[in-house]
DNA sequence: TTTGCTCATGGGCAATTACTCACCTTCACC
DNA sequence: GGTGAAGGTGAGTAATTGCCCATGAGCAAA
């Protein structure tokens, strides 16, 4: 009898064994008495059809190929925490925006009951996604800005989420009273100096989780578009080798921030290292590309929410 | 955050869930605290992604399709045992071929600890399978033939299996001491008067689980083949609407027994009642496919052993 | 024949999963 | 604004599953 079950092949009742488990849905207990062996036998031919690569599991749903991709990206570039999104409304049900991720993956954060520090970036997307923040109450946490709210002709800078995300969550609010970008070095670092924005610095750096957006460069980039930088100025930067920032930081097609430039006259605060903890940038598009794919090499941020066709780009780079 | 997530749909949910659990392999503990749920809740998504038919699981293995076909047998003809074989050896690595199944679901049987009655009918098909059984020691159960061993001309019955089956397995034995067919219906009922023989007729009545051969008639039958029934007397049953036989007893398409006919002189031990105990049929090939419908159209078996090609022309019919 | 190795097996136990039961929210209808 | 059905939630609990270990069979080398 031993003879004729190993001249069949282990394999050909671990194949049986896996399709009553997988697909008839028997426990293991009734694949055992239906094929005469013990429990534990069972349970390991089901386990090696498993491990054979016999039993091919297939998720029949829009959202399986960002998935997909999302564990792509994850083993790629080491991340904590990703999210991929439909890219097309139109392919199914499923069309989850950016924004609407993202404020699912806030409010995530901010239904703990234990306190976090939260901080947050600036740019278009982020804001949309903080515009769809359910209101909240969440008194344990405290909500940090990591960039300035003055823009460079002195007014709000709209794009600062921090004022809507107060809007919608309940919570202590610590916002930078500071410009974006300071004329110089030295003003940077005397604002930088003041009793309050020192204590703002420090909770920032402190922050468990960030969000951020990623900026691209290039005269149609949001530094441009919202006046913070000259075109020839960007140029410059660019043709230095700048592939993006993220609150106003610049860095390289590797992800290392640029040594002087006007890194020194950026007044936000350091972005939280990504090794202590979470850093989820949110964005997409074929623009941001190289933004994105140099801010994943270089480890600034250790989370990304971004959408399928964005998602694809990175993986095929 | 409840309307949002109503608007992305219960369904998107399940999806990721099901991912999570059946691709990424996670358990349900951690897709809880990524998907930022209960673990109950995480629980009823994945088993509703497994109820909205979200997750396809396939087997790669021939033996796949095997077990559908017996999956479709069992429903259809509402059996208890089914045992599909792959027709084509050179599709796979799966040959296990009709005989070795056969000896396989015997040994099953026999395997057990608690003692049984175990019957076997007659035929080239069992014959085959009998001869792949592995010697065993069971002192606990009894084995009876429910067919008379001596043939037409008085020598011993060639296909009569129990006494190949004694070769290899150590338990009481109880042959039929008795022709396969009487001259006449009063020299059956005359012999199956003997107490040797009556006390075999009611332990065959007690079987827990019988295994038969199912024959074809026609003039290339075994029972022509064999001498047992001259080819005009077999010409006049089939023209009287039998479509085959088991253990020698005649039934008719919709597998019941025919009355009156050749029946009234078969000596065998009527066929175990397939409510009460398990009837498991060996057949396979076109030539039976008639033969094999008809008895299970009748319920004269609850268990079938077969091929693959077998199998999916019973379910076509 | 003995020794040492590999591997399948079953027992036992801890982790994981499925199910049931109240309770709660939502929504439609009155 | 009340009210009941539908459906979701968490707690508790039973069932199921995964894994470790000791054991013994089979087998090749000494």
């Amino acid at each position: 009898m031993a003879k004729r079950s190993d001249s069949h092949g282990r394999l050909d009742d671990a194949a049986r064994a896996g399709w009553l488990y997988y697909v008839a849905g028997r426990t293991q207990d009734e694949i055992a008495a239906a094929m005469g062996i013990s429990r534990q036998s069972a349970q390991r031919l089901v386990s090696l059809a498993v491990a054979e690569r016999l039993i091919k599991v297939r998720l029949d749903h829009p959202i399986a190929a960002c998935l997909e991709l999302g564990e792509g990206l994850r083993a790629k570039y080491g991340l904590r925490q990703v999210e991929v999104v439909p890219s097309d409304p139109a392919a199914g049900s499923t069309t989850v925006g950016l924004a609407e991720a993202g404020a699912a993956e806030i409010e995530r954060w901010l239904k703990r009951s234990d306190p976090i520090v939260l901080a947050v970036g600036t740019g278009r997307t982020l804001k949309a996604a903080v515009d769809q923040l359910s209101p909240m109450e969440c008194p344990q946490h405290r909500i940090v800005s990591l960039t300035g709210n003055i823009g460079p002709d002195g007014s709000a800078a709209y794009y600062n989420v921090i004022f809507s995300m107060a809007d919608a969550i309940k919570s202590r609010h610590f916002p930078m009273p500071l410009p974006v970008l300071c004329s110089s070095a030295e003003e940077r670092d005397t604002l930088h100096d003041q009793a309050l924005v020192r204590s703002t610095l420090a909770l920032g750096a402190q922050a468990d989780v960030t969000f951020v957006g990623i900026g691209e460069l290039g005269p149609e980039g949001p530094l441009c578009i919202d006046g913070f930088l000259a075109k020839d100025e960007m140029m410059t930067l660019v043709e230095g080798g700048a592939a993006g920032e993220i609150c106003g930081w610049m860095f390289d097609h590797d992800g290392k921030l640029l040594s002087g430039s006007i890194n020194d006259r950026v007044a936000s605060v350091p972005i939280p290292s990504s090794d202590a903890s979470c850093v989820i940038g949110l964005a997409q598009g074929r623009r941001k590309l190289k933004a994105i794919a140099a801010a994943l090499k270089g480890r600034l941020i250790n989370g990304l929410i971004t959408d399928e066709a964005t998602a694809e780009q990175l993986l095929r780079g």
